[in-house]
DNA sequence: TTGACATATATAGATGCTCGATATATTATA
DNA sequence: TATAATATATCGAGCATCTATATATGTCAA
C-alpha cells in the first residue's frame, strides 16, 4: 500500500534515469551517487534496481552502452540517451506533471470543490 | 517501467481514497467517481483496486465502515475517517509533496546543476 | 417483460516495479 | 593484508494495481 519503502521512486525510475542521461553520459554506479546528490540523499536508487533497469531500457532502444577504458581504473560501462529516449524522456515528463497537477488539485481541494 | 498503465495511480492510491474520505463520508462506488469527476478523468481507479483497499484500510483503522439504508436504493456501505486515518493522510501528504518537489528539482535541472 | 446498462460490492490471478540478498572483481586505504 | 569503496550483475520476495470474473439490484427502453 502506498508508496511505502520502495525508496519512494515510485514508477518513475526509468523517467529519473533517463534525465540523468540527458546532456551527459554515465555510468551505473555514477547515476546512483548523482541521483542521491541531485536528490539531496531522498531518491537512494538501488544497484538491484538500477542495472536491471538499464538492461530494460538498451533492449527498448532507449538508451545504448559502450565501454570506456579510464588510466587506473577498469573500464566502465557508459550509457547514453538515443534519440528514441530523448522522445520517451519528452513524454513522460509531460505525463509526470499532468499527474503531479493534477494530485495536487486533489490535495488541495477542500472537503469539497464544485460539488455537484 | 515507469508508471504504465497502472492507470497512472502508482502508490499514491491510498493517499487519495483517504483524500476523498476528509470531510465527506463516502461509499465506494461514489470514490470512483468522484476521484474520476476531481481529476478530469485523470484517476479511473478500478473496483478491483478500490476493494481490496478499502478493507485494508480499515483493517489498518484508518477509515471505518457503516451501512446506511437508503430509500429505494439497496443498502450502501460507507466509510468514514477515524482519527488514525486523519494523521496518516496529513504524513502522507507532507511525503507526496516532498516527492513531487524533489523530482521537479530533478526534472527542471538542466545539463547539471552544481556539478561537484 | 425482457434485455441492456448503470449501480454496487467482492475476490482471484496476472503483471510489473523495487527491494534485499548475494555474487564477483578491482581499487584505495588503514 | 584486511577492510571498505567502487562497479556490475542476477535472483527471489514483496507489494500495488490491473484484468477478469462473479453476484445482485435498480432503471430504462423496446
Amino acid at each position: 500500500m502506498m508508496a511505502n519503502k520502495r525508496n519512494a521512486l515510485d514508477g518513475n525510475t526509468a523517467m529519473l534515469v533517463l534525465k540523468l542521461l540527458d546532456g551527459q553520459d554515465m555510468y551505473g554506479y555514477q547515476m546512483i551517487e548523482e541521483l542521491a546528490r541531485r536528490s539531496d540523499r531522498t531518491f537512494e536508487l538501488k544497484a538491484g534496481t538500477l542495472y536491471p533497469l538499464l538492461h530494460a531500457l538498451e533492449a527498448r532502444g532507449l538508451i545504448c552502452s559502450y565501454e570506456k577504458d579510464e588510466e587506473t581504473q577498469r573500464p566502465r560501462k557508459y550509457y547514453r540517451l538515443t534519440r528514441a529516449g530523448e522522445k520517451h524522456l519528452a513524454e513522460k515528463q509531460a505525463a509526470w506533471t499532468a499527474y503531479s497537477n493534477t494530485v495536487d488539485r486533489i490535495l488541495q481541494g477542500g472537503v469539497s470543490f464544485g460539488n455537484a
